[in-house]
DNA sequence: AGAGGAATGGCAAGCGATTGCCAAAAGTTG
DNA sequence: CAACTTTTGGCAATCGCTTGCCATTCCTCT
C-alpha cells in the first residue's frame, strides 16, 4: 500500500547526521541538546515527514500522553457533559482520549482499568461504582481523578451536592411544602447516599418530613414506578435522584392526572439537556458538570507530571433552577 | 510503590518451563501450539497474574486493538448516538476507544488521524469535514469507515436521509403546505447537501416551492436567526438542518408570537433526546444514529480482520416521527 | 518400512523509541 | 594556565512482545 515506508529516529538520524538518541532528544527533552542542532534536526525530521511512534515511546518510557473516562452508563445524557469536559481538556493538552463504559458495574470498572493500566497515564472515574476500599486500593498502583465523588486521599471534582440539596429544602419550605420525598439512585451511588444525608439533615432542620423512596435506576423508564411509589408516600414534593427519572416522574403523574406544580412539585438534579423543554419545565439543581470532567483531567494532569503533588479536591457551586414544575404547596 | 514488578512473558515462560514465544502463542495464536502446552502457559500465566502488554504487542505486530471515533462537535447532543453505539460495538469486541473532537475541522480532522494513526487499527468519521479527495486519499493508507457520508468505494454506515427528506415532503404537502425553506447546516456538511437535494426534488414533483436558506450553524442558538429568516421568505413550512437548530427556532417563533403550528409547521432531522420534551413536540425525522455509529465500527472491523473484504455500504431506515410541530397549512 | 507432511516448540532478530553512562568539548574560575 | 564544571552528543542496553525460520517429533499413507 504505502511504498514509502515510514521514518523512524534512525533515518533522521543518519540524515542530519547525529546519533538517533539525539533525534530522540530534540523532540522529548528539548534543553538536553544544543540549540542549533535541535533546529537542524527538526528540519530534517520536517523534511522527511517524520512523526515519533507513540508506541515505541510509551513501551520504553512508560508515558503514554493518554487518559481514560470511565462512566458508568454511556446511556445517560447526564454524563455528557462530564465526557465532553474531559475530552476537551485532554485535547487541549494533545492527550489522546480513551472512553469507556462500565456498564453500571463496580467489577467491569475495574477490569477495565486492569485492562487498560498500561495504555494510559492515568484514570478518570466519573461516578465510581467500586466500593471506597477497592478505589482507595487502585489509587495505590495508579493514577485516579473522581468524578463526583468524594474520597479522602484522592484527587477529585464534585459538585457541590451538599448545598445543592441544601438549595432545594430551603425552596420547598419556602413553598410551604411540610413534606418531600427522595426518589434515590443507584445505592452503590454515592452521589445518592450523599444527596439523602444533605436533603434529610436540612429537612430535618426546617421541619420538614423527609422520606426515601428507591433505589431506582436513574433512567426516565423508571419515572413511574417512582411517581407511583410517591403518589403512595403523600408527600407534596418529589425530588428525583437526577432528571431523567424527573422527568420520568413528570410524564407519570401527567397521566395520572396531577397537575404540577398545583398539586405535587418536582425537582431534579443536574439540568441536563431537555430540563427546561419538557412541560412544566423542571425545577432542577445545575452544576458545571463540563467543568467536573475538566477539571478531573486536570487534577490528574497535576499528579502524572508532577508525581508527588499532593491530591487536590475541588467542589464546584451547584445551584438551583427554579421552574415550572415547583409551585406553592397544595391546600 | 508497586513492589511486585509485573510478570512478562517471559517470567511465564521460566515458570511454565517453556519459550517465551510460546508463551506469545499460547495466547494470541492457540492453534499454533498444542492444547496441553497451551492450558499449562495459561494457568501459570494466571498464577502469576500475567497480562500481556498492548503497547509491546502493537510495537511489534501493528495491531492496537483500538479504534478512534472522530466527530465534528463533541457538544452536539446528534453525535451521542453515533457516539454511544461506537463505544458498545467496540466494547462488545474487546476494543479499546478513543473519542476525538474535531471542532468542525477538516484540517483538525487530518491532523488527529495522523497523530493517531499507529496508534489504532482504524477510524470512523462521523460527519466527516474534509473533502471528498482528501478522504479518499487518506482511506488508502488508513482504515476508515464514514457514518452518515456516503463517499463511493469507502465503507460507511447512512440514515436514509433521502428517503426521510421525501417522507418529510410528502407529510408536509399532505397538510396542504405549498411552500417550504430549508434552514441549511454547515456547507462542509454532506448531510446538508444530500438532504437539500432530495428536498427539493421532492418538492419540485409534488409541487412545492423549496428555498434554501443558510448555512447556520447546526445550534439551537442559530435558531432565532433561522426563524427569522424564514419568515421573510414566508414559506409556511420550516425544515430545519437538525433538531438543536428546529428546537431553537420553535423557541424564536414563539418569542415572536407565531403560533405552531398553526401558523407555521417545523420539522427538524436526527429525533434527539428532547426533541418530543419540547412544546411543541417536533416532528422530526428519527434515525438509527447508535445503529450507525454500531454498524461503522462493525464495517471497520470487517476491513481490519478480513483486509482485502471489499467495502460495504450500509444504508439504515429513516422515518419521520410526526409531533405536534407540523400541521395544516394555514388558510 | 520409508517418504512426505503436519504439528509443535525454540532461537533470535526485530518493532522504534528512551535513557544511563561515558567521553569529548567548551566554558569558568582563581 | 591549570583545575574544575557544564554542555553536548554518542553508545548500547532496554521496554515486552511477535514472528520468520529452523529443527524435532509425530502422523499418515502407500
Amino acid at each position: 500500500m504505502s511504498p514509502a515506508k515510514r521514518s523512524t529516529v534512525y533515518d533522521v538520524a543518519a540524515e542530519a547526521g547525529v546519533a538517533a538518541s539525539t533525534v530522540s532528544r530534540a523532540f522529548s527533552n528539548p534543553r538536553r541538546v544544543n540549540a542549533a542542532t535541535r533546529e537542524h534536526v527538526l528540519t530534517v525530521a520536517e523534511r522527511l515527514g517524520y512523526r515519533p511512534n507513540p508506541l515505541a515511546s510509551a513501551l520504553q518510557s512508560g508515558r503514554t500522553a493518554t487518559v481514560a473516562l470511565l462512566v458508568p452508563d454511556i446511556t445517560n445524557p447526564h454524563f455528557f457533559g462530564t465526557i465532553r469536559g474531559a475530552e476537551r481538556r485532554a485535547n487541549a493538552s494533545g492527550l489522546t482520549f480513551i472512553l469507556s463504559n462500565t456498564e453500571e458495574s463496580g467489577d467491569n470498572e475495574r477490569r477495565q482499568i486492569e485492562r487498560l493500566e498500561l495504555s494510559v497515564d492515568g484514570f478518570v472515574l466519573a461516578a465510581g461504582r467500586m466500593s471506597e476500599r477497592t478505589t482507595v486500593e487502585l489509587a495505590r498502583e495508579h493514577n485516579l481523578a473522581l468524578v463526583n465523588r468524594r474520597i479522602e486521599g484522592l484527587p477529585g471534582a464534585t459538585v457541590d451536592d451538599g448545598s445543592g440539596s441544601r438549595q432545594i429544602v430551603e425552596h420547598l419550605a419556602s413553598l410551604g411544602h411540610r413534606s418531600l420525598v427522595y426518589l434515590s439512585g443507584p445505592k452503590e451511588s454515592w452521589h445518592a447516599a450523599e444527596r439523602w444525608r444533605a436533603l434529610s439533615a436540612m429537612a430535618g432542620r426546617r421541619g420538614l418530613r423527609a422520606t426515601r423512596l428507591g433505589p431506582f435506576s436513574p433512567r426516565m423508564e423508571s419515572g413511574a414506578a417512582a411517581a407511583d411509589a410517591a403518589l403512595v408516600d403523600g408527600a407534596t414534593a418529589l425530588v428525583a435522584h437526577n432528571d431523567l427519572l424527573a422527568i420520568g416522574v413528570l410524564r407519570r403523574l401527567a397521566e395520572r392526572g396531577l397537575d404540577v406544580p398545583r398539586e405535587r412539585s418536582v425537582v431534579g438534579y443536574d439540568d441536563i439537556f431537555g430540563a427546561d423543554l419538557c412541560v412544566p419545565a423542571l425545577t432542577t439543581l445545575a452544576g458545571p458538570h463540563e467543568e467536573a470532567g475538566r477539571m478531573a483531567v486536570e487534577l490528574l494532569l497535576e499528579r502524572v507530571t508532577r508525581p508527588g503533588t499532593p491530591p487536590r479536591q475541588v467542589v464546584l457551586p451547584a445551584h438551583l433552577v427554579v421552574r415550572g414544575s415547583t409551585g406553592p404547596a397544595p391546600g
